[in-house]
DNA sequence: ATATACATACATTCATGCATGTATGTTTCT
DNA sequence: AGAAACATACATGCATGAATGTATGTATAT
């Protein structure tokens, strides 16, 4: 083989970086070897060092091509207006589901994170992408939410950044649970569903049915036997990431 | 060295895995190799093979210690009463919740089952235990919310499968992203807050303020940028597990 | 004496990184 | 316009290291 025009170097890069989402999401990352993704792309190791540093340039190189699409419309998208933050928030998440749902590579993207790699090492750059993106969707809800209380759509008590951290959590936990296991639920009526309720559920204010946890009862819950197997020996604070 | 008393080799055995938790924890498990565990535990890789078949019987094990209490926790724990079952769901789960934060070995567990572990090839068993305790915790959310609906502590209208769900992916929502950025917020108070702002926004009948999905809306959803990539060669809907 | 609880040694496999080959596209000079 | 000069887009081969599984040695508890 020898040199290629400059688009067929393009589409060669882009089987490659198709190839690598699609084994990511089959095998993993740390089983799929360099030498699988070029054979699967139709070319030779060769081809990966040309296009791509090494593995982890590669793998930032398909999530960014991934999830670019997602973020350019966090940016822009057909929003109801300024005055509506709510229904703007709405579809907004309904558009994230949507993709997790129908958009393949949306959906290997998202399943590859979840479950489908180590956030360790020289990975943990990605774990730290991904950090960044929850901080800017829990930061972005904040503000919707500040917007509606501003325009009187929201009760004045209510805790915009804890609202936004349920919020965060609950989309967020809907989708790892439903990429997780598929068949437990439909992904669209569901998350409509719980989504318009938690929004729903802040606009009236919903009393709290719950006497505060006794002192008996919070003391229990550190004696667990589940709790119990706390060690001295090495129950350090840090998480390993420096190393 | 020789043979050690049976006690000995219960403690070697021990040690070996509390060195896999660790190391799968910091290094993740793709990334730890068996010499790795055994040099930390101070024995040699014979050690491993003698006590464990190969690395994944070794993980399961050392999952299977780690979450054993929880989930015997799970059966049996001090619970306000039958009659009310919001109370005991909202301690059992800020009991998870708790353990999560406050014990190292569980949370050593979390954090590999979320973010060290890959869920495929010969780890797929582990994703199915994961699935088998995601519907085995949906089911008994159901099953509590039943139980008040039918003594009248929950709205008839209330779609108790559906609010399993979202119960679910909130609090597990809440773990993985506190687990991912334990700085963003604190795990117990904001947790116990939404927790109780869940369940309690059940109890009422909170009216859904939003207008349906009008056809543009959903039609604009699935025309988004972010799903534009859709393509139709290989989209298939298989996960790949069955290799 | 024998099974136990390891340690040691070895064979095999396999992924990575690099070094180099090579044929062709592209540019530049005239 | 044509050809040399060069850069490009890979392919190929090798050296290295590392992990696994297994086979075997061995000293001791029972």
């Amino acid at each position: 083989m020898a040199r290629r025009t400059k688009q067929e170097a393009q589409e060669t890069r882009a089987r490659l970086l198709d190839a690598a989402e699609q084994l990511f999401h089959e095998r993993g990352v740390s089983r799929t070897s360099l030498q699988d993704i070029a054979q699967a792309a139709g070319v030779t190791r060769g081809a990966v060092y040309w296009h791509f540093e090494d593995k982890v340039q590669l793998f930032n190189a398909m999530m960014e091509r991934a999830t670019m699409p997602l973020e350019e419309d966090f940016e822009a998208s057909v929003s109801p207006g300024p005055d509506r933050p709510l229904d703007d928030l709405r579809l907004r998440l309904m558009n994230v589901m949507h993709c997790a749902a129908f958009n393949a590579r949306t959906r290997r993207a998202f399943e590859i994170a979840n479950t489908r790699v180590e956030f360790v090492g020289e990975m943990a750059t990605v774990r730290e992408r991904k950090v960044a993106a929850h901080r800017e969707w829990t930061g972005h809800n904040r503000e919707a939410f500040e917007r509606a209380k501003a325009l009187g759509q929201l009760p004045a008590e209510v805790d915009t950044q804890q609202a936004a951290i349920g919020l965060m959590a609950l989309v967020g936990g809907l989708l790892h649970h439903w990429m997780l296991d598929p068949e437990a639920f439909d992904l669209i009526e569901v998350g409509q569903a719980r989504l318009e309720h938690y929004l729903s559920s802040l606009t009236v204010a919903v009393p709290n049915r719950f006497a505060p946890l006794t002192a008996a009862e919070r003391g229990a819950l550190g004696r667990q036997p589940a709790c119990s197997a706390n060690r001295a020996e090495d129950d350090r604070g840090d998480d390993g990431d420096d190393h």
